[in-house]
DNA sequence: ATAAAAATCACCAATATTGGTGATTGTCTG
DNA sequence: CAGACAATCACCAATATTGGTGATTTTTAT
């Protein structure tokens, strides 16, 4: 048995979701809010194992919502119900916890299969957010690799310890070479990132990913 | 009528697999192959909308084959097939550009409305799978803002410009300041932050996202 | 085998940074 | 109101870095 609660605004979305879910025979919907004003006393005291969480309510916003209920009760599940396709919500609902993304629009049996695999721990995206997640993801993990400023080997190296903070002194003992060959390598490193500074050069390696 | 191309090594599932995708009467299957060797030229042959990808290949694997194909035909959509839930191929899966991964064990009409999804742009992803992108997206977007390390304001500030390169006389001109204003804030965030030299604070800055 | 690139070392002068100490002013909070 | 903190400025000495020039030895690639 999956217990079930609703957070939702539009009193005749309640009803549509409330039939849906009370056609499974395994659901159950403990109660349902429209907004997320005491989320946390609704959660603390029905223990639900799902929550379905509308993003546009007045008030308290679902993504508060989402932060609040994970910050009392991280086990719980929480699936958002949006109309929108909208990023930013969407990244901010993922940040704050939330374990699935379903839009309105979708099917009926969606919305039941993802209640089913929430309660099991898996997530459910519909595939146009899916799409955007990835999209994003990629984003984070790229820019990277392409620009490796044909840095030599050593040069790599001597990069990677001045990230580490260390002085050209510790740079050299580390590498058993002399001080004076480390200032070469930095010298060739600062001409090849274009930069003039070993601050300046770990900032940009470290954004770029180069190291 | 969506056409389809598959990579599959084992002839029993490209078996299983051809005969669920002729189930669909909208769905074309047009070619299946065993690896990822020559896929730049059977993609370009068979121009296909959507490819299903098996990651563990003999040979050339799928996350190859994910990066050849979107290297010479970016729209084509494809989505990966594992038997795993491996962390390291699902994310190295979505950097080389897969657009859906879907566990083998799935149900058959989830891989079926995976391909009609990826027809239209979407992503499906299998909820066990879902979960672990959620997470790793939350991963790379925390971390911050919680070691804010008490920097005062004008402190974080000194520390941006830092990362930014910035020497002692430029932060100070900068910021309308003396410079020795500035030092004394740099001292004080190198004891914050404990470390002792500009290039270690920029990579503790940077690395735990303080900036 | 020969040329190019990488890695090594040296020396030097001009700056910059680091790490001290100490002081003033304003703001906020108990 | 006192004490804490933030922000400001100053001075100093010891190091460290930067930016030149120049040179030798390995490695790598053609």
């Amino acid at each position: 048995m999956i217990s079930i609660v609703l957070f939702e605004d539009k009193a005749n979305m309640r009803e549509s979701l409330k039939l849906l879910i009370e056609s499974e025979t395994d659901f159950k919907l403990l109660e349902m809010f429209p907004n997320c004003k005491n989320a946390k006393q609704h959660i603390l005291t029905h223990q639900p194992d799902v929550v379905l969480m509308d993003i546009d309510m007045p008030g308290v916003n679902g993504i508060e919502g989402v932060k609040i209920i994970k910050s009392v009760r991280p086990e719980t599940q929480i699936i958002m119900l949006t109309v929108f396709e909208d990023d930013d919500k969407i990244f901010e609902s993922i940040k704050a916890g939330a374990d699935g993304y379903i839009l309105k629009k979708s099917i009926p049996t969606e919305l039941l299969s993802a209640i089913h695999n929430a309660s099991v721990g898996g997530s459910s995206i519909s595939p146009g957010v899916a799409s955007k997640v990835l999209n994003a993801f990629r984003e984070k993990s790229k820019a990277s690799n392409v620009n490796t400023f044909s840095l030599s080997k050593r040069e790599q190296e001597v990069l990677e310890l001045l990230t580490k903070g260390y002085s050209y002194k510790k740079i050299a003992a580390d590498l058993f070479v002399s001080i004076d060959t480390i200032g070469s390598h930095i010298k060739n490193i600062y001409s090849k990132l274009q930069v003039n500074s070993a601050p300046e050069a770990v900032a940009k390696a470290l954004r770029l990913k180069i190291v």
